[in-house]
DNA sequence: AAGCTACGCAACCGCCGCTCC
DNA sequence: TGGAGCGGCGGTTGCGTAGCT
């Protein structure tokens, strides 16, 4: 037998909301807070499940909603996120600002996965469909199953340090530059999506407003391809210096790392740790910053679990501040 | 104008992990 | 330690509507 149904079904609504409805439920929330979304639906006099309101509330009632077209900076983002993270929209959410898991799922399975097919890009991968069907192919033959979830961490661990290694180069070489950070081109798929999106002549524009070259993202993979080429550096070699690639899982090398010490890789340590991970990743300093004190904080405190993947965030700066490359200005 | 189809999005459903007892 | 209750997440559904014939 499966699990007991959240509330009694019987007589309760389903269905879109009426005015009357979310009128009802704003009130509510606005005076009270929502605290048990299961108890709310009673007090506030409506004939909804909890799980409904709270999905109502989450989804559209919040004040602090944006809604309408994506700019093609968030189209940037999801799509990058999504290459990094899979279908984790919640996680993708909370790195753009007003808008819900929801949506961004929405708009991913309307927009971007087709424009992505369209290009022949195929939407799970991220690579050229050609490409992916070979990679299934190995995958099936020797038996192995999709990427493990461990697999996964790993190469957003890898990217994220290979990122900062680059930037450290390019910087070290005085060419990270504002073209780098305003060209909203950075990846070579983005480039693609966008030179095929309406949006791109205006975009054009606005980059020569600010004195920049439109083909700024490539010319500056270009370089780091280059330099990495001339410096024959593998990824993993300047980790390695930063003592924060050694050996066994995604946390591997980090002075705290949760398997080791037996925690379970449950879904809020993980989401912490991708959430942490792609704001080292962030080149904003601001953010960096923030993120920086934040886990400074709860490693001194190890108040709880989410510390663990704070500790994560935390090590990859001290890493790469004891090689004397601070990615944060602080 | 009517019928059909495709699309977009709000809402639902089932599952999972956390917390509390 | 295990079970119940709850919130949250991601996949899916289905309704409303725009566009086409």
């Amino acid at each position: 037998m499966g699990r007991a149904p959240c509330c009694e079904k019987v007589g309760l609504k389903k269905g879109p909301w009426t005015p009357e409805e979310d009128q009802k439920l704003v009130a509510y929330i606005q005076e009270h807070g929502h605290g048990s979304w299961r108890a709310l639906p009673q007090k506030a006099g409506l004939l909804r499940c909890g799980k409904s309101c709270r999905l109502r509330w989450a989804n559209y009632l919040r004040p602090d909603i944006k809604r309408g077209k994506f700019s093609a900076q968030e189209e940037q983002t999801i799509i990058q996120l999504h290459a990094l993270l899979g279908n984790r929209w919640s996680t993708i959410a909370t790195h753009l600002p007003k808008r819900t898991d929801n949506e961004i799922k929405n708009y991913w399975n309307t927009h971007l996965k087709k424009r992505l097919l369209q290009m022949g890009i195929d939407p799970v991968t991220h690579k050229p469909k050609s490409e992916s069907i070979m990679a299934v192919g190995r995958q099936s033959s020797n038996g192995s199953s999709n990427l493990s979830h461990m697999a996964q961490w790993e190469s957003a661990r890898l990217e994220a340090e290979s990122r900062l290694a680059r930037e450290s180069k390019l910087r070290a070489k005085g060419l990270w530059s504002a073209s780098m950070r305003n060209a909203n081109v950075s990846s070579d798929i983005f480039s693609r999506l966008r030179s095929d999106s309406q949006g791109f002549d205006s975009d054009k524009e606005e980059l020569k407003t600010r004195g920049l070259n439109s083909t700024g993202g490539f010319e500056c993979m270009k370089i780091t391809q280059k330099w990495d080429k001339s410096q024959d550096l593998r990824l993993g070699a300047k980790s390695d210096q930063c003592n924060s690639s050694a050996l066994g899982g995604p946390f591997r090398g980090y002075k705290y790392n949760p398997l080791e010490n037996g925690q379970s890789e449950n879904r809020a340590s993980k989401t912490s740790y991708v959430s942490l991970l792609q704001q080292a990743m962030c080149p904003s300093a601001q953010g960096s910053k923030i993120l920086y004190n934040e886990a400074k904080k709860l490693v001194e405190n190890q108040k709880n679990r989410q510390a663990n993947a704070a500790a994560t965030a935390y090590n990859v700066h001290q890493s790469h501040e004891n090689c004397g490359e601070s990615k944060y200005n602080l």
